[in-house]
DNA sequence: AATGACGTTGACAACGTTGTCATCGGACAC
DNA sequence: GTGTCCGATGACAACGTTGTCAACGTCATT
């Protein structure tokens, strides 16, 4: 029925109904002060055009910023810990009608600052970061600006900001302990980028462990520059190739344990190396064994972000907050595993 | 440095640069026409005052919709494979400088209907859509002003649209019938709501594979109405408990799969009881024994969908496609379990 | 010296909406 | 009958931007 047509606006809508254009924005704003018989008409009219509002000229009259809209740039939406985080964060936006904008930046400093542009340039009400920068002081003329920002996973360098992070360093070195406090001496650790906060800091707790028994671990056991699952099972096949193979693994990360747990049991050694990965994920508890970790709570650090988020986007202005969660252990029988006598 | 100052405008760098407001306009939009000196001043007073270009006026001026915004409403954002839906999406448009709106739909049909009236009011340049309704129709209107809609995951009904679906029914025959063809009879299945597309279809699928061979699968041991992991693990564990227990499990979604896994593996059944499931995920190959599965191609699925809606944004008006991607048997162990003797 | 061409620049209107204010007609009190 | 008040309605400007077009100065040409 019909052929494509372009949308209607209040002007069309006001002509249908014989009217002005400001009655037909009271009806559609449901403002009182009109006629219950020129309301009728205007609706009539609405829906014969099948007129729907403009938010974005409404929001351009109606001055302040107010795009109800935020920004949410992840490190991989298609990465469960991002994927959760977003969910929470949509849940806690639906009740103000506040749409979300979500990106991936794969850890790359420049399309970070390229997406936080772009969505200046939307006028965003506020902004989750999850940074791949080392710092963040471009943000500062935004938040001067009025921008609220909550970081996520990383706390902020360079600017003051709200932050909601997980004690890394304290989470790794619990780890790594938890493995030392079996005997194992030979503990391989695998980590990301070492120029990312929470590698950084995971790597650090590692070590602290090994350092507070006064144990020096053999570098040649500490993988760097893990990038993915593939990276961190190719990274386990050459540490089980050495002379003196790890009788254990920490993974810094959800999908380095995954790559781990492959080739170990690629290699029938599942039941054999200690594996225990940081940070928890769907189906840890289904491996064989079933995956010791040290898990951070996605659901809590997604509903502690929100809140900050949204109390700025109130109008709180009160100092900018660290909160820091606390990480736990979870035995689950694959970091139980003890060394070879 | 500096209070809390409202965002510049081009009404603000004109003033301090000396010149018009379009000759900033101009600068801003790298048109040509505008002297070095002057354009090298205005440069400056951008920088100075952080001025960042406001789309939505833009767009608003420019005329034509162009958001340069395009909605996803899938089933959950947190769940695999809209989260990696969303991802191939992102990268597919990440180069057209095209941000997405994801939002998730949890089966609710009315949420579906508010969400993709706000993404309208938003003026969103196109529609992804997981649909949750049992018919889009309330769509048409929004289409035949122009928005053009792309259905993933379930075929459109009551209007034309672009789709990409997948070989639901054939797919669920292939799984079951590879449990048949192994000797099993007494084959479980876990449907989600009866009244979903896919759900339906597998199920259908399901029966079809019996039917085939003239046998007349146990109602008992069907079971819908299925939401998420939980309900299929104690559905499973429900159906453990019968006389005369399966010997074989279809679960016809991938947190459905989980959850029988998990019962399983909780009764110490994982390496007796046959499990097939539906819809691949990350790490089914790690699980005890190795998951096999239906899988579709959600990459490929992504790209598909982002290559239709590109087309369509670019002004293909040609008639809606229907795109249907072969889902493949992968075979992994768990399938391949004969019943008892 | 007058003419035309060209490169720069700005005034103005308009995109679709809403806040402000004026206008209008009728109801009511005196 | 006059004055007042109130509810309903609309004219107009403005949000921040850009397309159109006119105006300006400079320079080369005749």
């Amino acid at each position: 029925m019909g052929d494509r047509v372009e949308r209607a606006t209040m002007r069309d809508v006001a002509a249908l109904a014989g009217v002005s254009i400001k009655t037909v924005s009271r009806v559609v704003n449901d403002e009182p002060g009109v006629a219950e018989p020129v309301r009728v008409r205007v609706q009539e009219a609405v829906g014969r055009l099948a007129y729907r509002h403009h938010l974005a000229a409404s929001n351009l009259r109606r001055g302040a910023s107010r795009s109800g809209l935020i920004g949410a740039l992840l490190q991989d939406v298609s990465n469960s810990f991002s994927a959760a985080l977003l969910r929470s964060l949509e849940d806690a936006m639906r009740a103000r009608g506040t749409a979300i904008l979500s990106a991936s930046l794969d850890e790359e400093p420049d399309r970070e600052r390229a997406l936080v542009h772009d969505l200046v340039t939307r006028r965003v009400d506020g902004l989750v970061l999850m940074p791949s920068t080392d710092r963040q002081d471009y943000l500062s003329s935004e938040m001067r600006a009025g921008l609220p920002v909550v970081l996520v996973d990383r706390e902020p360098s360079g600017i003051a900001a709200d932050s909601v992070t997980v004690e890394n360093t304290e989470g790794a070195r619990m780890g790594a302990e938890h493995l030392l406090a079996q005997g194992h001496r030979r503990i391989a650790a695998l980590i990301d980028l070492p120029g990312i906060y929470t590698a950084r800091h995971r790597l650090e707790g590692f070590a602290d462990a090994h350092r507070s028994r006064g144990i020096h671990p053999d570098e040649r056991l500490t993988v760097t520059g893990l990038r993915g699952a593939e990276a961190g099972e190719q990274a386990v096949t050459r540490l089980l190739d050495l002379d003196r193979p790890p009788t254990a693994i920490f993974a810094g990360r959800n999908d380095l344990a995954q790559g781990a747990a492959r080739a170990l049991r690629r290699r029938g050694l599942s039941e054999s190396v200690a594996l225990v990965g940081f940070d928890d994920f769907p189906l840890a508890d289904l491996l064989t064994p079933p995956l010791t970790v040290i898990r951070q709570d996605v659901v809590r650090i997604g509903r502690l972000t929100a809140d900050l988020l949204v109390a700025r986007l109130d109008g709180d202005v009160s100092p900018p907050q660290r909160v820091v969660v606390e990480p736990t252990l979870v035995v689950r029988g694959s970091g139980e595993i003890p060394p070879p006598a």
